[in-house]
DNA sequence: ATGAAAGCGCTAACAC
DNA sequence: GTGTTAGCGCTTTCAT
């Protein structure tokens, strides 16, 4: 407070050396005598010096920063409140700073459709990362063309002119359907919505486990909350009554919410119908019985994330990646 | 891709104007004529061009950046992915995208310890919104003494030399207690940490309404997890039984902890217990029972916060502000 | 091992 | 209503 802002000139008339010395010893270049460099070092600290970040960015011609943004449909409402969203985004976090960069949190309100124009041009990010990769990818193919440095969570299998990290779906909804099958369930139903690129792949993964061991089957298309999950499977027991024992929900928050409508209609899990999840979010334990899922491993996701997007501002193309998914067995099933 | 970045003189050049002009020109200064304003805004869309924001940025000795810092406690298990403070995060998003700021997501790891000097000398950001009061305010206090425009998301009973908003957590406690009474509980149950700022004001309303209505009344103190409550639920249990019929946990993911432990020991809810959590998370209503809580108006908290900000940068001072909270009956109780 | 000086791209005070 | 120009604070090439 009161004191004027201190810049780089002022701290090296201070120690005494000229600002470039001044610089260079605080970007720890060796070409400084070390001592001179622990001198200006200490100056520094001691005089709350910081180095304007919007001076050095714009001499360097880069930021330290990557944006994060979240990619929702319009169409749906899976919400930004989704904890498994979030903890993607938390986790990427860490894996940004764990490499010194920072993270703009943003989405389509700020970058609107030129997401090259408005991050990369505009000189506010040095990449993009994209959690959801939605029904819609022109933007992000747009981006990617333009140059921008993109990474996207999603599909994997889906090619695409970026790298794509995500789960294996198809294996996940695979090994979670032959779960299910093996603790006996023989009508299956899939909960979701096949049309979005991840939840394809589980559907895919369902079909075959269902093919291969010849049970049947059928699917409900929902929006991916818990409240669409509720609402139809609700209406579902009461305009048919039971027709199913076992539910593969493509999502934690799906499987939850048609967990309470299976409860309130007094139907046993896992009794009567077997449920399994998608995630693992926090809430799977918690609920009751706790929820059996496909765990899918976001650390490690995130870190593949930041390295590909990292390895882009480097030159190097990389490729799509697949992250092992385990199924988690609990109570429900 | 490709062509080299056009600046703004390069777009100047092509429009056959100054840089000055059409610099006023994209900022909508109503000194250069409308026609030619129009005129270079649609060049500067086909050429997609966009302002180096770090140009500007030391240009204008501003950012257009908030912080968000989440600030967590080192020794609690409270975790980043907690529900409650991830839709915190999104909302204040929200309302800071709508002021036409961005979001610079931030943590301890990042700013360290002084975060005037990180966010404000360092001009990364022009404000800081920390999410979390803590236990231990020294950080933020030292950041507001320094000149840090910086507002806290927490209990605004709190004196401090910076304003805080959060809920009336105090009535908020007091409402759902009572709502327990009314209900017919006589031998209630805190659950939670009072030693954190805002659950202490909690544990005072709980307090409150117990004397009033002279019931008995017991406190357990646990980590504010679901998995501390989960704990603790059962160990009571175990040891000493049901000795317990109204449960106000401090929050809701307190709350579904306790109320899985109850549940898996067939204790009914609300029949033998009944139960009222705090936040009003997603899950609150998706839980089966569904959970009767306090609702933080998390948006109307996040535009405050953003307001009391921005009228900082303007020089104002302002005052810490309570938002009412209200309850909300579900099944729990 | 250190210093002098140029220049990153923008905005605004000052001229016209 | 528009142009000229200085300068925001930093990093780095080139000189010593």
């Amino acid at each position: 407070m009161g004191t004027t802002q201190l810049k780089l000139s002022d701290l090296a008339r201070l120690a005494g050396v000229s600002t470039s010395t001044a610089s260079r010893a605080l970007n720890d270049n060796p070409l400084i005598k070390k001592e001179t460099r622990e001198r200006i070092q200490a100056l520094a600290k001691e005089h709350h010096f910081s180095v304007n970040a919007a001076a050095s960015r714009l001499r360097m011609q880069k930021t330290k920063v990557i944006a994060v943004i979240i990619n929702l449909e319009a169409e749906t409402k899976q919400s930004v409140d989704d904890p498994f969203l979030l903890k993607v985004v938390s986790d990427i976090n860490r894996a940004v700073n764990r490499k010194g960069y920072e993270l703009l949190l943003s989405n389509s309100y700020m970058a609107g459709e030129d997401w090259h124009g408005y991050f990369i041009s505009g000189r506010r990010a040095d990449g993009v990362i994209v959690v959801g990769q939605g029904k819609e990818q022109a933007r992000i193919e747009r981006a990617a063309r333009a140059g921008t440095p993109i990474v996207v969570w999603g599909d994997p299998k889906t090619s695409a002119n970026y790298p794509i990290v995500g789960s294996d779906n198809f294996i996940g909804g695979l090994n979670a359907t032959e779960h299910l099958i093996a603790r006996g369930a023989s009508k299956l139903l899939f909960l979701g919505d096949p049309g979005h690129a991840e939840l394809g792949e589980r559907y895919r993964g369902f079909c075959h486990a269902v093919e291969k061991a010849k049970v049947e089957a059928k699917m409900i298309k929902i929006d991916i909350t818990s409240e669409a999950a509720y609402a139809s499977i609700n209406a579902s027991l009461r305009a048919q009554g039971l027709t199913f024992d076992g539910i593969f929900a493509c999502s934690d928050m799906v499987a939850l919410g048609a967990l309470k409508a299976l409860k309130e209609r007094y139907v046993s899990v896992p009794n009567d119908v077997r449920i399994v999840g998608f995630d693992d979010i926090a809430m799977a334990q918690i609920s009751f019985p706790a929820l059996s899922t496909i765990k899918q491993d976001t650390n490690a996701a995130a870190q593949l994330l930041v390295e590909k997007l990292l390895s882009q501002l480097s030159g190097e193309t990389c490729a799509s990646q697949e992250v092992p998914s385990s199924l988690v067995i609990r109570q429900s099933s």
